[in-house]
DNA sequence: AACTCTATTGTTAGTCA
DNA sequence: GTGACTAACAATAGAGT
């Protein structure tokens, strides 16, 4: 238990210091990538441990040394923070931000497109009761369309297992009697905190939160990395 | 307070993305000044704010850089951990590395089950037609789930617009009553192109590739970018 | 926007298996 | 040395100023 307030000073004890290293690197590298999953800023933290074992954020090489680079290659003027005075140079900078935040905006708004119909699918946040009714209505357009291919595609290749068609709930058979796959069944069993059952009830936005396969944490929000080998 | 749980996503209101931007940056640099005091590792880490500000650990450039190139230094051998050459190192190494693996493909199934899904929805790919039978049928299963809700939400708040709430497909006269939201307009003419209609039969896996709203392109399905500004 | 404040969530030191 | 656990400490979201 952390009883003692911890001094900030060089723990001599070998163990206590490899211990405390790992744990603290692992939160580090943590905050990092929250930093910039959160507030999609540039960041790397490269540790190298006392071990020779690096934490990256980043997880790769290559990507760190990317933003390294991209730090590097910042005009001095910037690195140290406006050093100069010139008009044009500020000028010049603004416009080549501004295009760079429409891309992003651009980008941003897709992201948070794909990430709201995610967090619905999870389940796990009540994001559907915060919505404008329109954007709900678009998302149950795209998914009323999504429903429809799916079924076409199952009755097409269905055939060869069984009559799959016009039930409005036919897939928790199906799944069944085919050959309940690994893969899949720990999805279903995810997503069952969403509503269980086949009547038009349902529970609006509560849903469980069970665990929403994976946790959207860390690198979570897939923030870039993929790999992310700590956060478990 | 720190009344919410805090969602780990872009947050994309503006003021309180860079206020969290700001204190978490302080928070992470203290970390990593804490870790290299308290462990003695060496650790560098750059956050580059959006509004162009730098936070360093160390505090100065020149020492943050030399860090990197320490880093840089490593032989391979180093970076990629000593690559050594007896069989210890290599079993150790391949049993972590398993482990990483292990959680990275837990990581990635989900990040593709969503990104599959996200096509689907975009209707460009025709990637439904490749899939397993079994994966059809979850992907259909959340789907339903997920109309479920937005049907329900809809329906909760829209006693006050109009009765929404049996027909298979009102979204689209609701959207046409309420206001199309230039934002969700873009969206909805995006997927026209799927099956316009409302009866049962659907276009497979067609879709049109109208142009699916911003393609998927580039770092879209969170590939990694999260960062964005700057690939450009 | 830049501070303070504090309830709440998040991190981790120390211990045990 | 590893992981799990948990009380204690630390960071911070949100609100107020």
């Amino acid at each position: 238990m952390a009883r003692k307030k911890v001094s900030m000073a060089y723990i001599a004890n070998d163990p206590t210091r490899k211990a405390t290293g790992k744990k603290r690197a692992t939160g580090a590298i943590k905050k990092a990538g929250e930093l910039s999953v959160l507030c999609g800023v540039d960041a790397c933290l490269i540790i190298v441990l006392e071990d020779g074992s690096l934490q990256l954020w980043p997880s790769s090489l290559p990507e760190a040394m990317g933003v390294v680079d991209r730090y590097r290659a910042l005009p001095e003027v910037d690195q140290c923070r406006k050093k100069m005075d010139g008009e044009e140079y500020v000028r010049d900078r603004v416009g080549k931000m501004q295009e760079q935040l429409r891309k992003a905006e651009r980008d941003n708004r897709q992201r948070e497109n794909t990430l709201l119909l995610h967090d619905a699918m999870v389940g796990g946040r009540p994001n559907l009761a915060g919505l404008p009714v329109e954007q709900l209505v678009s998302v149950g357009w795209m998914t009323e369309n999504l429903i429809k291919k799916i079924k076409d595609c199952i009755t097409y290749r269905g055939g060869q297992l069984a009559g799959v068609n016009d039930d409005p709930l036919p897939y928790a058979a199906t799944v069944a009697g085919v050959e309940a796959p690994h893969l899949q069944r720990e999805w279903v069993m995810a997503y069952n905190g969403g509503s269980s059952g086949s009547g038009s009830s349902g529970s609006v936005g509560a849903g469980g939160d069970v665990m929403q396969l994976g946790s959207i944490n860390s690198r979570f929000a897939w923030p870039e990395g993929n790999h992310f080998p700590q956060s478990d």
